[in-house]
DNA sequence: ACCCTATGCTAAATCGATTTTGCAAACCTG
DNA sequence: CAGGTTTGCAAAATCGATTTAGCATAGGGT
């Protein structure tokens, strides 16, 4: 009862807080900002000073804090969507982990757009935020490149741009890719479509590397003709007739790669949508998780994200920067291996 | 090329500008601020002031003007778990709600812990947000009657605590349910199982009231065995587990109808771990649609929320208490009613 | 010519903290 | 016991804006 209110009641400043407890105003900032030894303060006044803080239940006017020190204790979190799935995951992790250094996230997405990112950056480092870690969208090299120039801490995660000295945790696309067609290939399919977006990010060239490389491996041609490359912001509907239409030009097609959830679960449509059973009229693998590949019958075989693990090396990296102990960081750009797993559809 | 720089070379400030343009601070403080006419700056000056401004791209430091104004143009968005598609879809249209009216929202989940969501409001009040809005989780409501009593702006989402005169807006249970179970009277299945969440929310028990009263109104006797409720927390397999014992202790049980899509979800699993097929075997209906629904065959059958009439009637409702003008707010306490998707398994 | 009100802008106070500087009193030291 | 150092704290500057109060000069009326 009695220490319910100090908690906004005319919000106690710094100042109150030094006029009941007989001292300065410097006083009480030194106590608590554990600077009391180094400013010599006798443990006795500092003792005085704490129990009127307790009493009082005062806390620090985070914004004037901000102003005085520079220093936001917030971070900018830019991901493509907000509403999609890996994303989502990402971000809770992150969330926890930025609690657990004392940051806060402001959370925010591109939705795929270069400029909306521009935009948002520039809002963030408006807000004055601590440091970004950002999902890039293609086009936003430039925007990365500036926020290196001011020198703000950045962390990318999902993708990154190849001449940019940025540090960046990514699954490893390549070895990724290259597990999943090996596994193909071994149970005996043939023909193998590979479904991707239409984007020039790394990642999404890095997976399509993966299916030539592993072809060329085996001694198979790659041919255009088995690789279907969909626009990002193509509708729904478009997107499952070109996959369809894909399917119907390539005959004896025994099993498509497709290379994000998103694009798995159009095939998933399509593929219904044809009357095809999986995995006997075809097999399917795809790239990055989702739920639905648990339930959807026979279950999607795919490989998966580690996303706590990319969530957690991406926030070390960014605490890494904002150490001011700028500990040397062995290495800062980071590929984590993905976790092929099994299930029905191949 | 020119334009380039101002961004953040080293942090210009008003008064940098102030000198530049030979003027006081506070003279470039009242032409930014529009309030040039009323303070009688000459439209010479002004103009004059502003050639700088444009010349410079200097942008306010908001930090300082979050101190001095008390305004932070920022809104706390508490959800219940930031990786479930409800509160994801619901955050994305927020988000770009509360950009139109030029706030940002700092976004963070509660985990359904009444604790943490404690926590999380304190953090946020703290943080000087300038407004809440909160998908409440059970517990939390001596919390919210704090913020009321502080007078800070609140509108509840998803769910509301009957006692407290506090905005909120959701979708319509009741009506929704009872819409659904009567689809499936209508259809003729005679013996309807209900699977739900075993928490004191209003939503959930306006949920299984619909249930009930539906029922009811047919002649028919609810029976408590056919009602599953199933512990929020509970884990996967173990609830699965208790969905599929449900069926089997329900012998010739037709139809399932959900609470929510994560319980829709785990039917889904349990129902196929039984060698069932939906329809025929076992009917349902999902209260919240999921992506998984359209997909899954046949197709569930779902009463969806209207997400995004939810968003915007709520940050509706938060801009309506944060307008300083206060016009007399008509209703405050809505309810929005969901909309019946008629899909295979029912 | 004298007072009074507009006009057009600047100076200074303020928001709530942190940090540097300052200044007594107490404590050596030779 | 004079002179220097240490101790223990307070005063004041600062972060970067907004806002109130103030102060010349110009114009208008009698």
């Amino acid at each position: 009862m009695k220490d319910m209110k100090g908690q906004e009641m005319k919000r106690l400043s710094l100042k109150d807080v030094a006029k009941m407890a007989g001292v300065a105003p410097s006083t009480v900032s030194f106590v608590l900002n554990g600077k009391a030894r180094q400013m010599r303060i006798s443990d006795e006044l500092a003792e005085k000073v704490m129990a009127v803080v307790k009493k009082t239940g005062y806390q620090p006017h985070s914004v004037a804090v901000n102003l005085r020190t520079g220093q936001s204790k917030t971070l900018g979190l830019i991901v493509e969507s907000i509403s999609g799935s890996f994303f989502a995951a990402l971000a809770r992790v992150i969330e926890t982990e930025a609690d657990r250094f004392g940051y806060n996230i402001v959370y925010c997405s591109t939705e795929n757009n270069a400029q909306k990112g521009s935009d948002l950056i520039r809002m963030l480092s408006r807000q004055q935020v601590d440091g970004y870690l950002i999902t890039p969208a293609a086009g936003m090299e430039k925007d990365i490149q500036q926020l290196l120039a001011h020198k703000r801490p950045v962390v990318l995660m999902d993708s990154y741009f190849p001449g940019l000295a940025v540090p960046y945790v990514l699954i490893d696309n390549l070895a990724g890719v290259k597990q999943g067609m090996e596994h193909l290939l071994d149970k005996g399919y043939k023909k193998i479509g590979f479904v991707t977006v239409d984007m020039e990010l790394v990642q999404v060239q890095d997976r399509l590397q993966g299916y030539k490389e592993t072809l060329r491996d085996h001694g198979i041609t790659v041919k255009n003709k088995q690789i279907l490359k969909i626009g990002y912001s193509s509708p729904r509907e478009e997107s499952v007739r070109s996959i369809q239409q894909f399917i119907k030009d390539n005959k004896g097609m025994d099993a498509i790669f497709f290379s994000t959830n998103y694009l798995g679960i159009l095939g998933l449509e399509s593929i219904a949508g044809l009357g095809l059973k999986i995995p006997d009229d075809m097999a399917m693998i795809c790239f990055d998780d989702h739920d639905i590949f648990r339930l959807y019958p026979p279950g999607i075989t795919v490989v998966q994200q580690p996303i706590e693990e990319i969530a957690k090396t991406a926030m070390g990296l960014l605490m890494n920067q904002l150490d001011k102990s700028q500990r040397y960081t062995r290495k800062s750009q980071v590929q984590v291996p993905g976790k092929f797993i099994r299930r029905g559809s191949a």
